[in-house]
DNA sequence: AAGTTCACG
DNA sequence: ACGTACGTGAACTTT
């Protein structure tokens, strides 16, 4: 046995290795009586699809004694670790979705069987505060909440082994894979990690005891983490053939467009000060300017200039700039070709399948994002080019998604209280419109599409805090049409303001933290306090969807679901049960908030997710 | 590492 | 005192 003490918050700590039989049956002696141990492992990098990932170490821990068990040396090593892993009642893991991931693709002991022992720290934490240290929060990594919570001297377990790594030859890269099993630094880290994570746990109950964190907040969270991790596991099946063509032809008109570019001495599209200097050299001017005070040329600047629209159609109001057309065109195949269809080629796993990093509370107001093999939220929807790639999981099934009607208008209805706008939800039909309703309150019955659109506008401005300036500038409608709107926005709906006036000083009044309605905290910028109205609408729109996900788990859908993207969920069923299963999908997403009912409508596609935005399989 | 741009809801 | 578009992930260039 090789054993370690440290210092932790003033206790001497142990961290124990064990090498024999003996040492391993010590282990499992003192693992039996724990109730709950903080549990941890250490891999050979990230890409747990990969067939080269492998499980080096599996830690268990509690305030005062860790085991590191090389998972790595097989045979009884794999006994004892596997033995306590089937058999300890509870487990405190620091961001769990990990680790349940790790366990299930590389031990007999599966996610199913973890998730509901587990006790996420990450989650308690992100529920008091969801802030990383450059918003001025806490942090939601171990390194900073051991630092905050457990110990200042807390070590950097992380970028402290990244320098061994260094020293070694190796880097942050390889070195997980390759750094000896026995070393030391690795060993003892392996072993705070778990540590840190059991004295982190208390702590963090504090806080919610203190704060008023509903336990029902945190069993939901938990849930909603497992049915990201059921759906990262399953992944996403690719059309690799069509993936091939794809990465050939956005290829081709990336280099073809960029040679049109240089030809009037642009040798690189990216590069906005090489477009300004060659577009101002054939006489343009170029007047927006970034924050640093360089001239934009983004493609705001660039598509009027190429006598495009925003849909990219001609206007016919000028003669084309053929620089700015090159550019634009260059830089649209390269974005398509390099974030999208390269990342497919290279992310795919021996099944050709990928497995995009759900991540469950990654915004400030609990949104989810979805990063790593794909950033599967941002696939291009103007175009089915991208989207075609992604199939369905088996050759009989088709993709559909299903998604909310107006999700945050109808949340803000409920939560600011607005009652002709309510009204409006509550009387309308399947095919209600809330931006018409809201032009015809305005302008009468005789409202046009137009009317449509800047009321639209409005109504977004409203929600995300938006200027006149700004919402003249995304809807193209001049500032004084805008500002007309936003006078009588106001008349028909004046309960938004009021709400957002009482959510500013009632947060102001506890610290600069807004809470929602399902009890989520979060945290205003001092200087923006005007975004509540947006943070309270996006964060209860996102448990709206949380709690249609809990709905679709329930309805036995989990295996259908493939992606959640903010008001959507897309998914995956065999064609002959589609239309039932669509049904049950719209069911879930159907509720009422504080009487405003909420609407989802599922569409049914082919083949490919491409389908749903026009391609043909 | 910071800045800019562009993809999404 | 006044007014501020919100939330993401990723690639590429420049510093």
């Amino acid at each position: 046995m090789i054993t370690y003490r440290h210092e932790v918050a003033g206790d001497v700590i142990t961290v124990r290795i064990p090498e024999t039989d003996t040492d391993l049956r010590e282990f499992m002696h003192w693992a039996r009586s724990k109730p709950e141990l903080a549990l941890d492992t250490e891999t050979t990098g990230l890409d747990i699809f990969r067939a080269t990932f492998r499980l080096r170490t599996v830690q268990f821990g509690t305030a005062h004694e860790a085991w590191v068990i090389h998972w790595e040396r097989g045979g009884r090593f794999h006994e004892a670790a596997e033995w306590v892993l089937k058999h300890c009642p509870r487990f405190l893991i620091h961001n769990a979705p990990f680790d349940w991931l790790v366990l299930d693709t590389t031990t007999p002991v599966s996610m199913e069987s973890l998730a509901p022992r587990t006790t996420d720290t990450r989650i308690k934490a992100i529920l008091v505060d969801p802030r990383q240290p450059e918003e001025g929060g806490v942090g939601t990594a171990l390194k900073p909440l051991s630092g905050f919570y457990v110990d200042p001297s807390a070590p950097d377990t992380q970028g402290d082994l990244t320098a061994v790594f260094n020293s070694m030859g190796l880097t942050k890269a390889n070195g997980f894979a390759q750094i000896d099993l026995r070393h030391p630094t690795y060993n003892l880290y392996a072993g705070l990690d778990v540590i840190y994570t059991a004295r982190l746990n208390p702590k963090l109950d504090a806080e919610h005891e203190r704060l008023g964190v509903r336990p029902r907040l945190v069993d939901y969270e938990h849930e909603i983490a497992y049915m990201c991790a059921y759906m990262q596991r399953a992944g996403l099946v690719l059309d690799l053939d069509y993936v091939d063509t794809l990465r050939t032809m956005l290829h081709e008109e990336t280099a073809k467009f960029a040679a049109i570019a240089s030809m009037y001495g642009v040798e690189s599209v990216n590069s906005g000060a090489q477009v300004a200097e060659a577009l101002l050299g054939m006489g343009e001017t170029l007047t927006q300017r970034t924050k640093t005070g360089n001239l934009k040329v983004d493609k705001a600047v660039l598509l009027p200039l190429a006598d495009l629209d925003r849909d990219w159609e001609r206007i016919g109001a000028r003669e084309p700039n053929p620089l700015a057309e090159a550019v634009l065109r260059a830089k649209r195949a390269g974005k398509w070709g390099s974030t999208y269809a390269d990342r497919f080629a290279s992310s795919v796993d021996e099944s050709g399948r990928i497995h995009p990093s759900i991540n469950t509370l990654q915004a400030r107001t609990g949104r989810m994002s979805i990063s790593g093999d794909l950033a599967a939220q941002t696939l291009p929807s103007s175009d089915w080019m991208i989207r075609r790639a992604v199939l369905g999981d088996a050759p009989d099934h088709v993709v559909g998604s299903v998604d909310f009607q107006a999700i945050e208008m109808r949340v803000l209805a409920a939560l600011a209280g607005v009652k002709r706008m309510t009204e409006g939800f509550v009387s309308g039909g399947d095919d209600f419109d809330i931006h018409m309703y809201t032009a015809q309150l305005i302008k009468g019955e005789g409202a046009t599409k137009r009317d449509r659109k800047v009321f639209k506008g409005a109504g977004f401005g409203k929600v995300y805090g938006g200027g006149i300036e700004t919402i003249a500038r995304q809807t193209g409608a001049t500032e004084a049409e805008i500002a007309r709107a936003v006078a009588a926005y106001d008349r028909v709906f004046p309960e938004i303001k009021r709400a957002s006036s009482r959510w500013q000083r009632e947060a102001r009044n506890t610290g600069l933290v807004t809470v929602s309605v399902t009890g989520r905290r979060l945290p205003l910028d001092r200087d923006r306090t005007y975004a509540v109205v947006n943070y309270q609408c996006q964060s209860a729109a996102r448990d709206v969807l949380g709690q249609a996900m809990l709905n679709m788990r329930d309805a036995g859908l989990l295996d259908y679901m493939k992606l959640p993207i903010h008001d959507e969920i897309v998914f995956s069923a065999p064609k002959s049960d589609v239309k039932d299963v669509a049904r049950e999908f719209e069911r879930c997403m159907t509720m009422d908030i504080f009487g405003v009912p909420v609407v989802a409508e599922a569409e049914i596609g082919g083949r490919s997710w491409g389908s749903l935005y026009g391609a043909d399989i």
